[in-house]
DNA sequence: ATGCATGAGAT
DNA sequence: TCTCATGCATA
C-alpha cells in the first residue's frame, strides 16, 4: 500500500487560465474559515494519562501566563489582528509542474501525538512545570552573510502573483520524474523530514548530490555569494526568475530567495529551487553587461494585509500547549484561543507553522 | 530575516 | 483538516 498511485508526476502545465480567484475582499471567508469541523477522536490510548500529566503542567504554566496577560486588565486582546487580506495569490498557472514526485516524508507514526486528553484546559494547577521548551524559530543559521544583500528594505510591495506556485507540494513518491530527466527536478525520494536518500540503492540514475544537504548548503553559499557580486537583491532574483520563461516558473518574493540562502525552506523545497536559482545565476551572470533588470509586471494592488501579532504571554502559552501536543484537535484549538482571547484560525495557524518550523529544525538537526 | 497567513492538494 | 510551498508585512 501506500504506493503513489493517487497521484502521478503529472505536471499541469497547461495554463489552465484560471482567471484568477479575484474575491474581492474575501474577508469574510475567514469568518467562515473551515467551517470547523470536529473531529470524533474518541480513542483513549495508554498514553492518556501520561500526556494528561503533561499537558496538566502545560496548563499551569500557560495558567500563569494567562493569568498574568488576562488577569483582568487586559487593555485589548493581545493580537492586533487587523486582517486585512486581500491579494489572492492569483494563483495562475495553478500546479507547477515542478517536482511532484515527492516524497512521503512523514511516515507518521502513529504516536501519542494524536490522543486528545479530556481536558487540556482544565486543570489549572500545579505550578511547577519548568519552561523548557521553545526551540525558538531562529534556526536558519546558514545565515552568515548577516544582511546579505541588505535587504535594502526595497518596497517593491507589488504583489503579482507568484507564478511558481508549489514546486513540490507533497506526496508523490515516486522518483521517476520526467522533471528528473528534464534536469529541472531532482525529485526521487527521500522526505524532506525522513532520510535524505543517500544513495542506497545501486542506481543512483538521479544525483544523490542533488539532494544531498551538504551540496545545497554550498550552492545556496555559492548563490549568496555570486548574486551579491551581480548586486542583485533577494528580491531581484526573485522578480527577475519570471524572465527565465522556464514553463512553469514564474517569480519569487524576497522571502523565498532569502530562506532558500540561508537554508530555512524545507529540504525538498530546496531541491526544488536549486536548480531554478542555478539556471538564474547563470544567465545573469552570462548577461551581466547589458541585460540588467527589466521592468516586470508589477501590479499596484490596494488591499494590505496587516500581520497578527501574538503577545509573547500568549506565544508563551502556545508554546507550553505545543510542547505537550503539537496537533490539537479542532476543539482544543477553540479551547485554547478562547483561554488566550485570540481568534481560533490564528491560533489553528500557528499549530500549523510550528509544526513546519519543528520538522525543518528537526531535519537540518539530523544532518 | 521572520512571523503570521493563504491556498492547493493530499489524507 | 493537515501539510507544504510561498508570500505579505514587519521588526
Amino acid at each position: 500500500m501506500m504506493s503513489m498511485n493517487s497521484k502521478q508526476p503529472h505536471f499541469a502545465m497547461h495554463a489552465t487560465l484560471p482567471e484568477h480567484k479575484y474575491t474581492t475582499l474575501h474577508s469574510s471567508s475567514e469568518a467562515i474559515r473551515r467551517a470547523c469541523l470536529q473531529t470524533p477522536q474518541l480513542q483513549s490510548n495508554i498514553f492518556a494519562s501520561l500526556d494528561e500529566t503533561l499537558l496538566a503542567r502545560a496548563e499551569a504554566l500557560a495558567a500563569v501566563d494567562i493569568a498574568v496577560s488576562q488577569g483582568k486588565t487586559h487593555p485589548f486582546k493581545p493580537d492586533a489582528t487587523y486582517h486585512t487580506m486581500n491579494s489572492v495569490p492569483c494563483s495562475s498557472t495553478s500546479t507547477v509542474p515542478l517536482a511532484h514526485h515527492h516524497h512521503h516524508h512523514h511516515p507518521h507514526h502513529p504516536h501519542h501525538q494524536n490522543l486528545e486528553p479530556p481536558d487540556l484546559m482544565d486543570h489549572l494547577n500545579s505550578p511547577s512545570l519548568t519552561l523548557m521548551s521553545s526551540a525558538h524559530e531562529g534556526a536558519g543559521g546558514g545565515g552568515g552573510g548577516g544582511g546579505g544583500g541588505l535587504i535594502s528594505t526595497s518596497s517593491h510591495a507589488h504583489s503579482h502573483m507568484h507564478g511558481l506556485s508549489h514546486l513540490s507540494h507533497q506526496a508523490a513518491i515516486n522518483m521517476n520524474s520526467p522533471l528528473t530527466h528534464h534536469g529541472l527536478l531532482p525529485g526521487h525520494h527521500n522526505g524532506a523530514q525522513g532520510a535524505p536518500g543517500l544513495a542506497s540503492n545501486g542506481l543512483a540514475s538521479i544525483n544523490d548530490s542533488d539532494t544531498d544537504p551538504r551540496e545545497l548548503e554550498a550552492f545556496a553559499e555559492r548563490f549568496k555569494q555570486r548574486r551579491i557580486k551581480l548586486g542583485v537583491t533577494q528580491a531581484d532574483v526573485g522578480s527577475a526568475l519570471a524572465n527565465l520563461k522556464i514553463p512553469g516558473v514564474g517569480s519569487l518574493s524576497q522571502s523565498t530567495i532569502c530562506r532558500f540562502e540561508s537554508l530555512t525552506l524545507s529540504h525538498n523545497n530546496m531541491i526544488a529551487l536549486k536548480p531554478i536559482l542555478q539556471a538564474w545565476l547563470e544567465e545573469a551572470e552570462g548577461a551581466q553587461r547589458e541585460k540588467m533588470s527589466k521592468p516586470d509586471i508589477f501590479n499596484g494592488n490596494e488591499k494590505k494585509r496587516k500581520r497578527t501579532s501574538i503577545a509573547a504571554p500568549e506565544k508563551r502559552s502556545l508554546e507550553a500547549y505545543f510542547a505537550v501536543q503539537p496537533r490539537p484537535s479542532s476543539e482544543k484549538i477553540a479551547a485554547i484561543a478562547e483561554k488566550l482571547d485570540l481568534k481560533k484560525n490564528v491560533v489553528r495557524v500557528w499549530f500549523c507553522n510550528q509544526r513546519q518550523k519543528q520538522k525543518r529544525l528537526k531535519f537540518s538537526a539530523a544532518h
